[in-house]
Parts: structure tokens; C-alpha cells; sequence
DNA sequence: AGCACGCCGACT
DNA sequence: GTCGGCGTGCTC
């Protein structure tokens, strides 16, 4: 047992991408475990971090080979061994590294790397005013240990210089090692009971001395730095105490608490519906093991049965997850799950530093915490025990991974409920197609709820802006909409404003020649900004001076076209001169906290209108809001993509659902082109029923998720032609392989963007009904590709289903 | 992926 | 001769 160890190693490659056997050396054979990390010495070069998956009595490779392990990084396993067959199994659903997907599970920010550094031991035999003599001065003026990142960055490429100066001995290289484990360890004094006598002597002598002691008499150990602040003294008297023999210290590691959080009152539990009892009697007896949809309308009181069901789960002595999109984490979603369970529960999410992440992760490895509720990432916590994960807002695009590996939570939270045999809940207002069709075939059970806790739906109305347009009205607020908002604002109420675009106006042009300005390093139109009084490209942040003259005719006829925040704002504030307005989108919450004290202003009815982008549309809950306008309801509806009209009935939906949460009766108005389009037109209804069946329809109908798969390749490169005639030869190569066609091919064409700070992109989709032998084609296609031509200068981004089509 | 090694051409 | 640029091959 134990005689061999199995690691991953910490790179990743596909051809590293496989088990290395190393031996265990006999000090650490008791500790060493799987789940582990430990340091190793791996090919030439650098050590590396690596991951403990397994152990054998017996190797299949020459004896000569064997490396044994340097030591345990860490006291404790990082990965369970249930998070071990997480990413094998992820790994190959998502065609990445085993590294990739360990890397991915394990808390960010602790990764243990190592680096070269340099020292001068002889100068005396480099010649003066060479480069290699520029060096040397430069690591002697630097504390003589300079490391080889901070060389380069000075001098340029150094790589054959230093090795030289290495092989001369005029300097020595040294391998150093950083780990960051951001453990805080706090110094505590405790009494030497041993000493009672002497102990007692001091106490009569009096002063700071006398003092520390019998505080500690009282406690049984108190920090250094509360002793300190509260004598109003130094570490001295400290120390001759210690001298003395009289305490002692011990370092303690402490968890950073998310203190914030813990203030919330305790919150009673609601009264519940008949409806929310049915549903929580459901969720309780189900016995199928499938996941729920939990299909209920805004202000259903979904969260109330999180609570119940969560509580259910804590009895059972079994832990929860709870998951919600980054945008939702404020503190009024995390307190209702405070005010409940008290410290039992921990937030984790991008906002926190690394070490008060990692300090929640080992909460709850540690079993001190049974519930984290956190964003995307929040599904790897490290729960032994997990009786549910619930993913709170379901269809929101937030639960896909964009970046390798690029999973998706719900097919996560499936795998380990199959691996620990937890529950999940699927919860919305709004199911995606994909959930819902799942339901349809049997694979997710489903309860709905109708009812609004004490609150009716909103009234909501669509306005036909083509009809303004033809009665004359030419300004971005229909009639309907600028006497509601009038009245609303009149009677002392609040509203919010939605539209979907930031800055002031989304395009400009030449009214002479229709010339429209772009971005030079994107295929993108400028936007107009008028703070700044500038055009930014919002892909690369290229900023330019407003034009005078046309650049192409020189006409001075420029106009702004294209409804942004800003110039909604600019329009409210000419109709309410005296009235406070805020703003809510990128560029006024880039600050740190702005995005809370923004909505704690609305909170505090500060102001009457908030205007705002897709960051307004969720989870929100404003009691005084009795009307939503939504500006431009066409504007997601154009984008091109198979999934333009669930978006847009989701976003409706939602943004909707703000209006009228408490006692009054709530009015939406959307601003429409086209009316008649189903996302719109059930949006109205909030008929999410008759809305997917138009959908599902249209769905099978054009062989769109979720009857097929869709598979894209994006190359990216500064040389388009380049890229073209690669994905051209690739699609020569895929249909010579597709025999039996099987596989749609489609392209290549260029990427709905089609440059992005100057670099090119094409993109190729694949289609076809089995989503291993896409998989399998895709790879195949493009390894052959890979022996005929160089790709080494080209970008490529591969996505099976990709939730926008690039 | 790193990194070493080896080959080549350019530059004092 | 030495430096820098690359292609190749290996990592328990």
C-alpha cells in the first residue's frame, strides 16, 4: 500500500495530460493522501506543483526514472475524492486537461509556483560596457538577488546571457519557491499555570505586568494585539513577561470572517401559502432523484422555500449550496439567509480577496459552515456531506463558464448529484429551453407556482413605437410612457427606466454621405459618451475626440443615433429638472462599492427615477416601484443568435417583475417595434407556457439546441487571410472525413464582431445530433489540420454550445 | 508548457 | 569564438 504515488502534474498541456508515478519518500508515507498537493522536481528546470489522484505498488517504466516527492504542500487534502471524479468526468465532457479541471475546483489565488533568481558571486571576468556587465551591475544594485521575470522586463531577452554567466560562474542561480496560503495566524498569550506563585507576586507589584495578568486570569488566552490596544502600550511588558516565564504564546490561525453580513436581524420565518406549502411537501416526498424545476412567477416566494427546504437539509445533518448570479450576491439576497441561519452560513464571491475566499472554502471543508451561497464557482465548495444545491435564477447566462474548462453548472451540479446523490433545485421565473424541454422528456420533475405572494402581476402594456413615429412623435419616450412616468413620479412613487445599452448614443454618422464611425482596431461602431464628450469603442476601450467634420466627406453634418443610459438620462432630466436621477451601468459602477450605494440610494427613495442596463433587470426588490419603462425591447432581439428571443422573453419578463412588489399595484410599458413578435408578445401575458411551445417549435424546426448540438471554432489571428484559408482547408478536411454526413458544416464566416483590437476572427460551426461524435469529429478534423499546417500564430476558441454564437 | 540541446547564421 | 533565433524531443 501506499508505495507508489499517482499525481497530476500542475500543466496545462494535452501532452502532460496523463498520471506520473512517483515514489513516497518514508517521512511523509503516514500523511500523504489522496486529494493532496505536493512539490516535485518535473523535467528539467523549475519544480511544480502537483496533484495527488491515486497510489500502486508497481511501475511501468525503467526504475532509473523514478523521482521521489520534495513534501506535502498543505495539512489537509484540497480535493474530496468525490471532486477527484468531478474532473475526470469534466475533463473529458469538456475537452480539457485533468490539470485544467483540477485547477478549476481548487480555491483561486493558491497556486505554488517557483521562480529563479540571481545572484553576483564574480564579476571580475566580465568585461565593463557589455550587456552581460549591465546585468551584473543591475542584480548587485538590487540587493543581489534579482529574479529572472524582473531581468527580462529590464534588459529583454536574457535567457542565453544568464546561462552563460551561470556556466562562467559569475553568477549562481537559486530556485525560490512562493507559496500563498494567505493563512493569518494571530499570537495569543495564555497563562503558565505552573507559575501560580510567582504569578501572584507580580500582580501585587502592580503596573501594565499586574495588569496583563489577571485580564488573563479572567480569559484564557487573549492576542497580543488586544492587550496591546487595550493598555494603550507596547509589546515590552509583554516580553519580560514572557521572560519571566509567567505566559507563553501560541499562534493561532484565524478565519477571516465576512463580518458584513452577520449583522442582519433575525428575520421570522413568513407565514406560508397554501401554494408554498404544496410545493415544499413536494420537494420533500419527490423520491425520483431528478432536479426540480421550480417554475414560479416574480414574487412567488421562491426564497422562502429555499430557506424551508435548506432547513429540511440541516436537519437531516446534511450541508447546502446555494447559488445565485454574481450580479444578485448584494447583501439584501445573503441576508435573508443570514437573518435564518446565523453563522452557519458563508458567501463566497469574486468580490472578496483571495484569502477571505479561501478562508470560506476551508469553512467548509472543515465542516464550521453548512451553507455557502456564492456565484458560478460556488458549486465546487468542498461540502462533505451535500443534501441539495440549488441554483437560484436558472436560466441566467452567468451559470456558463467562458474560459476552459468551459463547463456549465447545471451539468456540474447533475454529476455530483449522481455522485453523492444530493438534491438539485432549479429555480426561475423564467425556465431556459433547455430546462424546460427536460422537464418535457421526463429528465427534470416540475412544480409551478402561480400565485404572487400578496401581490398581483403587474399591468403591462405595449406601446408600438412605429405608430408614435407616424403620429409625429419623434422622441424616445412614447406618449403613454412620458404620462405614466409623469403621473408616477407626481404621486410620489418610484420607477426604473431599462435599456440595454450604455453611453449616450450607439452610433454616429454623416448625414451627407452616411459615413458611420468605427473603430479602427474593431469591426465596431463608436459610441458616443457625453461626459467625456468622446467616442469609445466598447471592445477596446479606444477613446477619440468627438469629430467636427466628417472624416470621409468633411461635412460638418454629424449626427447621434442610437438610444444609451446616458441620453435616456439626459431626456428624464429635461422633463424632471428638479428631480434626482440615477444611473446604473458599467460606467457608473466601475468604482468599488458604487453598485451598493447606487441601489441603497433608490432604497432610500433618494430618487424617484433610477435608469439602468441588464445590472437593473434581476433580484431586485424595491418596494416603492409602481412603474418599469422599458425603452427599446427590440434591442436583444437583433442580435442574430438562435437564442435571441429566449433572451429577450426573459429579460421582459424579469425586468417586468420589478414593478409592484409591495402593496401597489405595478405598471410595466414597453417600447416596441415589433410588437407582434412572440418574445414580446407573451412577454406581455408573462405566458412562458404559450412562449416555448412557439419556441421548441422553432427550435426542432431549424435543428437548434436542444435537438442538436452546435460546436464553434473561432481562429483569431492579425492576418485575416491567414485564418480564412485555414478554416477553408479545415472544412476541405471535415467534409472528406464526414462520409456518411452526419455533420452540417457551416462557414467559414466572419464572427459577429469580426476584429477586436486588430486581430481578426472566423468562425466554422459544426452541427450534429450526438454530442460525442461532434466532439470526437471536431478533434479529429483539427488534429489533421494541425499535421498539414502551422497553428501555432492563430488564436482558437472552441465551444461546444455555446450560450451567444460569436 | 517549460526547458535543454543542437544547429545555423551573424557579428565583434 | 559568442550571441540570438529556431526546430526537436522529453518530462515519472
Amino acid at each position: 500500500m501506499k508505495k507508489y504515488a499517482e499525481l497530476i502534474i500542475s500543466r496545462t498541456t494535452k501532452e502532460l495530460d496523463k498520471k506520473f508515478t512517483y515514489g513516497i519518500p518514508d517521512e511523509i508515507r503516514e500523511k500523504i493522501q489522496i486529494g493532496m498537493r505536493v512539490w516535485v522536481s518535473f523535467g528539467s528546470g523549475k519544480k511544480s506543483q502537483a496533484f495527488v489522484v491515486g497510489f500502486v505498488d508497481e511501475i511501468d517504466f525503467d526504475e532509473s526514472k523514478l523521482k521521489y516527492i520534495d513534501f506535502i504542500i498543505d495539512e489537509k487534502p484540497i480535493f474530496s475524492k468525490t471532486m477527484i471524479e468531478l474532473a475526470k468526468w469534466m475533463r473529458d465532457k469538456y475537452y480539457t486537461t485533468y490539470a485544467d479541471c483540477l485547477k478549476c475546483i481548487m480555491p483561486s489565488g493558491i497556486d505554488m509556483k517557483s521562480e529563479y533568481f540571481y545572484s553576483v558571486t564574480d564579476d571580475s571576468i566580465i568585461d565593463k560596457k557589455t550587456k552581460a556587465f549591465l546585468i551584473l551591475e543591475y542584480i548587485k544594485n538590487n540587493h543581489n538577488l534579482v529574479s529572472f521575470t524582473d531581468l527580462e522586463q529590464e534588459f529583454g531577452n536574457i535567457t542565453s546571457s544568464m546561462n552563460s554567466l551561470e556556466k562562467k560562474s559569475a553568477v549562481t542561480k537559486t530556485e525560490i519557491s512562493k507559496k500563498s496560503d494567505y493563512i493569518i495566524n494571530i499570537k495569543y498569550a495564555y497563562l503558565n499555570h505552573e507559575m501560580s506563585d510567582e504569578i501572584e507576586e507580580c500582580i501585587n507589584k502592580g503596573g501594565i505586568q499586574a495588569k496583563i495578568l489577571l485580564l488573563l486570569r479572567e480569559n484564557r488566552n487573549i492576542s497580543i494585539s488586544d492587550v496591546k490596544s487595550c493598555f494603550n502600550t507596547s509589546l515590552s511588558p509583554i516580553n519580560t513577561l514572557i521572560k519571566k516565564n509567567l505566559i507563553y504564546i501560541e499562534s493561532l490561525e484565524v478565519r477571516r470572517n465576512i463580518h458584513q453580513i452577520y449583522d442582519a436581524d433575525y428575520e421570522k420565518p413568513a407565514i406560508l401559502t397554501v401554494e408554498q406549502v404544496d410545493c415544499i411537501n413536494y420537494i420533500n416526498s419527490v423520491k425520483s432523484k431528478k432536479p426540480i424545476l421550480l417554475h414560479g412567477v416574480t414574487g412567488s416566494g421562491k426564497t422562502e422555500i429555499y430557506l424551508r427546504i435548506i432547513e429540511n437539509v440541516l436537519n437531516d445533518n446534511k450541508k447546502a449550496i446555494v447559488l445565485v448570479p454574481e450580479i444578485s450576491l448584494t447583501p439584501q439576497t445573503v441576508s435573508r439567509f443570514v437573518s435564518r441561519f446565523r453563522e452557519k452560513v458563508s458567501v463566497t464571491h469574486s468580490r472578496l480577496s483571495f484569502g477571505e475566499r479561501y478562508d470560506q472554502w476551508k469553512k467548509a471543508r472543515d465542516g464550521e459552515i453548512s451553507i455557502m451561497i456564492g456565484a458560478r464557482s460556488a458549486i465546487f465548495t468542498p461540502f462533505d456531506n451535500i443534501g441539495v444545491i440549488i441554483i437560484d435564477e436558472e436560466h441566467e447566462n452567468t451559470y456558463y463558464s467562458e474560459t476552459n474548462p468551459k463547463y456549465n453548472v447545471h451539468d456540474i451540479a447533475l454529476k455530483i448529484s449522481e455522485l453523492t446523490g444530493c438534491m438539485v433545485i432549479l429555480g426561475t421565473a423564467t425556465p431556459s429551453i433547455n430546462s424546460y424541454y427536460n422537464y418535457e422528456i421526463g429528465k427534470y420533475d416540475l412544480f409551478r407556482l402561480k400565485e404572487r405572494v400578496n401581490k398581483s402581476l403587474p399591468e403591462v402594456s405595449l406601446v408600438d413605437l412605429r405608430k408614435e413615429l407616424e403620429n409625429g412623435n419623434r422622441s424616445m419616450f412614447s406618449h403613454e410612457l412620458r404620462e405614466a412616468l409623469i403621473e408616477n413620479t407626481n404621486n410620489g412613487k418610484q420607477s426604473i427606466l431599462f435599456i440595454n445599452r450604455r453611453g449616450h448614443s450607439t452610433f454616429v454618422s454623416c448625414r451627407k454621405c452616411g459615413h458611420v464611425l468605427k473603430c479602427d482596431n474593431c469591426n465596431v461602431n463608436y459610441t458616443y459618451h457625453i461626459n467625456s464628450r468622446k467616442l469609445i469603442c466598447h471592445y477596446c476601450s479606444k477613446q477619440i475626440d468627438n469629430p467636427k467634420k466628417c472624416p470621409s466627406c468633411g461635412s460638418e453634418y454629424i449626427k447621434y443615433f442610437g438610444i444609451g443610459t446616458q441620453k435616456v438620462e439626459e431626456e428624464v432630466k429635461r422633463l424632471f429638472p428638479n428631480e434626482k436621477i440615477l444611473r446604473m451601468d458599467m460606467d457608473t459602477v466601475s468604482k468599488k462599492h458604487s453598485h451598493e450605494s447606487i441601489l441603497n440610494s433608490f432604497k432610500n427613495q433618494e430618487a424617484k427615477i433610477l435608469i439602468g442596463t441588464q445590472m437593473i433587470a434581476k433580484g431586485l426588490d424595491f418596494p416603492n416601484v409602481a412603474l418599469v419603462g422599458i425603452m427599446a425591447a427590440d434591442t436583444s432581439l437583433n442580435t442574430g443568435d438562435y437564442r435571441c428571443a429566449e433572451n429577450t422573453f426573459q429579460l421582459l419578463v424579469q425586468v417586468s417583475g420589478r414593478a409592484g412588489r409591495a402593496e401597489t399595484k405595478g405598471k410595466v410599458i414597453i417600447q416596441t417595434y415589433t410588437p407582434e413578435h412572440y418574445s414580446i408578445a407573451y412577454a406581455k401575458t408573462n405566458d412562458f407556457n404559450s412562449f416555448y411551445k412557439e419556441e421548441i417549435s422553432l427550435r426542432r424546426l431549424m435543428l437548434y439546441p436542444p435537438f442538436t448540438n452546435i460546436f464553434t471554432i473561432v481562429f483569431i489571428s492579425v492576418n485575416e487571410k491567414d485564418i480564412i484559408d485555414k478554416l477553408i482547408k479545415l472544412v476541405q478536411i471535415m467534409n472528406y472525413y464526414d462520409k456518411k454526413g452526419q455533420f452540417e458544416i457551416i462557414g467559414p464566416s466572419p464572427t459577429t464582431v469580426s476584429k477586436i483590437k486588430n486581430r481578426f476572427r472566423w468562425r466554422l460551426i459544426v452541427k450534429a445530433i450526438d454530442e460525442e461524435k461532434l466532439k470526437a469529429f471536431v478533434f479529429y478534423t483539427l488534429n489533421k489540420l494541425e499535421k498539414y499546417e502551422n497553428l501555432k500564430n492563430i488564436g482558437m476558441n472552441l465551444t461546444l454550445n455555446p450560450i451567444m454564437i460569436q
